[in-house]
DNA sequence: CTGGGCATGTGACTTAGGTTACCCGCGTTA
DNA sequence: TAACGCGGGTAACCTAAGTCACATGCCCAG
């Protein structure tokens, strides 16, 4: 008697692996009128009748190509690959899921490759490199860099083998394509929404003023107020740390610096969780938001924007739209076509809420 | 002349796939010999000599392995799958840092699926069906179910043709081994710490009651304070919508429904966003935390717990662990090793801040 | 001087499937 | 009547590796 692992089992009947030639067997042709059938060659001759045999076949036996194998004879893997930290930044992990779902309807596979450092400039580069490495083994056709913020990175070279895009973050060396938030469009929309509901003494809560985002978003702010005639009053920027307590403390400042009638009557914070902390400031000073103060944030950090009380309004950083146009930007690329241009920007939309 | 696409480059000299042959060839012996160099065989007997003539031929063409054939071949791929829905809801996305840690640890690669749908029972299971089915093409050893909140699934039938566990969620038909989060150890050590504090009259902000989550941790609150003597009042247990907002409401009523002196001095929130709100709902009654009344919450939601103002004290959801944990257990199951449990159950470790 | 053993490798076969050149029989056409 | 085309299909070779049985060559013992 045979020995099974697992009697009773229909799929422990089942061969481990049916193959194509177990299929033609079945079907009684030869192997590459399966290989024909299955990979619908449009000149392949092969009968109506044959091809309904085989289909059955392949039902009845519970056939399941084998990928590895397609991918070495076809030479094409259908993969990316994508490098990124977000995997321990759950911050932008709306990149992953705009990449993917692109990388699905393009009948494409993600691989993700963790990348363990916040900055890939540096002496430990090692991480990312062994990262591109494992996805060049795999043969990608294409590598995505993902960073968690905005900024300027350096690419290991073995990236220059294959089709590579950048996503939130852009080639320090200039050389390869890539698609970043357009965070000055962001700034002015913001200040455009607060001068719209009548603020025109507006304090703004800094992030590090030399990061692409803060000096972005700020340009855009001085924008909007100069088609308004207005300027932005160097007083009224406070930098501070890019935290809910940082929020705070620029917040208090910014606040206490002037008597009431004098006071700012709205606050664009550079992000979500400066504005968090803005918001305590504003109540323990016994104002209200909007009514005294307008609160207005960058990032849209769900957790916070749509839970704080009253909820944010704020400018939305379009983390799922920078994944699928980085993967449609690289199906031109690996397909050979030219692409728009080398840094593509995507809007920040307004996210209205009830903070102004 | 020849043509070249980026003269100059010294990548493109490089012929585009260099393979073992060539290898073998640079060093003059046969592609057996590089083989057994490269995989490292034990029972090979290749002289020092050779095998250094082989690492160089390995350096200087710049040979880098093809895993695809690899796995071919050795009918070994070293992938795990996961399915999950997490690419969409970042809110468990440590889950997929657990594994993917341990995966390269153990020197396997993730690969990742996305599944759209928030519940695997139904109709619509299409989804999750052609992940499944495309990591099985891709020949994966293993497969992780992981789901962002703690209930059972429904896992499609394909699944059963390797070895599979589930994260973060069990099997509702019994049969698959998973990790779950001990929510009942949770619920104890939370309220231990409140009792610990001298609280001894507790209010309860709940989630739906029959979710395995809310089970438990109301289950683990009662154990804590029967060891104390105690028993949990029913009119201090509110249930309410699992966002801010509901938290609001619920704390609402459970501080006005009673005069001061009898007003719980403690708040368990069975998660972080309810706690937010609760948090609001104190401050507006110029009450303080924890100096008037102590918050707790549950979930460890970063951006939430570590942002309020005053920071809150919070069971932390292991999701890191248990995605490791679903690796280790994954390795043992392909490596034919019995596992400890059907359900493995992991701590939730209290994370004391400053809300008690 | 012959055979056994050991150290070093190698040819040939496999893995699962893509691709090309060609075959066969039949009807058309120059 | 020979050549050609065409529908229908197949043998044989290719992809980039892993693996096993066997082939050298050399030393030493019998």
């Amino acid at each position: 008697m045979a020995k099974s692992t697992t009697p009773g089992n229909p799929a422990a009947v089942r061969q481990r692996g049916v193959t194509m030639k177990d299929v033609a067997k079945h079907a009684g042709v030869s192997r590459t009128a399966v290989s024909f059938v299955l990979s619908n060659r449009e000149n392949a001759s092969i009968s109506e009748e044959t091809r309904t045999r085989i289909n059955h076949a392949v039902q009845e036996l519970g056939y399941r190509p084998n990928a590895g194998a397609r991918a070495l004879a076809s030479r094409r893997s259908d993969w990316y690959g994508i490098v990124t930290e977000i995997v321990t930044a759950p911050f932008a992990v709306d990149i992953i899921k705009g990449a993917q779902d692109q990388a699905w309807l393009d009948r494409r596979f993600l691989l993700i490759a963790p990348s363990d450092q916040a900055d890939a400039v540096g002496p430990n580069q090692g991480l990312e490199d062994a990262a591109t490495e494992k996805l060049l083994e795999q043969r990608v056709e294409g590598l995505l860099y993902a960073a968690t913020f905005h900024r300027g990175v350096h690419v290991p070279e073995s990236a220059n083998e294959v089709p590579t895009v950048l996503i939130n973050c852009f080639d320090a060396d200039g050389k390869l394509p890539s698609i970043v938030p357009d965070e000055r469009g962001g700034g002015r929309v913001a200040v455009e929404r607060l001068l719209q509901a009548g603020h025109e003494r507006i304090g703004v809560i800094n992030l590090d003023p030399v990061i692409p985002a803060a000096v972005g978003r700020l340009e855009g702010a001085r924008e909007a107020l100069a088609v308004a005639g207005l300027e932005l009053d160097p007083e009224l920027v406070v930098s501070g740390y890019a935290t809910a307590d940082g929020g705070y403390d620029a917040a208090c400042l910014i606040l206490d610096r002037y008597p009431p009638k004098d006071r700012p009557t709205a606050l664009f914070c550079l992000n979500d969780r400066m504005a968090m902390g803005a918001y305590d400031a504003i109540k323990e000073r016994g104002l209200t938001i909007p009514g005294d103060i307008a609160v207005i944030g960058f990032d849209n950090q769900e957790l916070i924007a749509a839970y704080l009380r009253p909820k944010l309004t704020t400018v939305a950083l379009p983390f799922e739209k920078m994944g699928a146009l980085g993967v449609q930007t690289l199906s031109a690329l690996t397909a050979g076509q030219p692409i728009i241009a080398d840094q593509q920007l995507v809007d920040c939309p307004l996210l209205e809420r009830s903070s102004v």
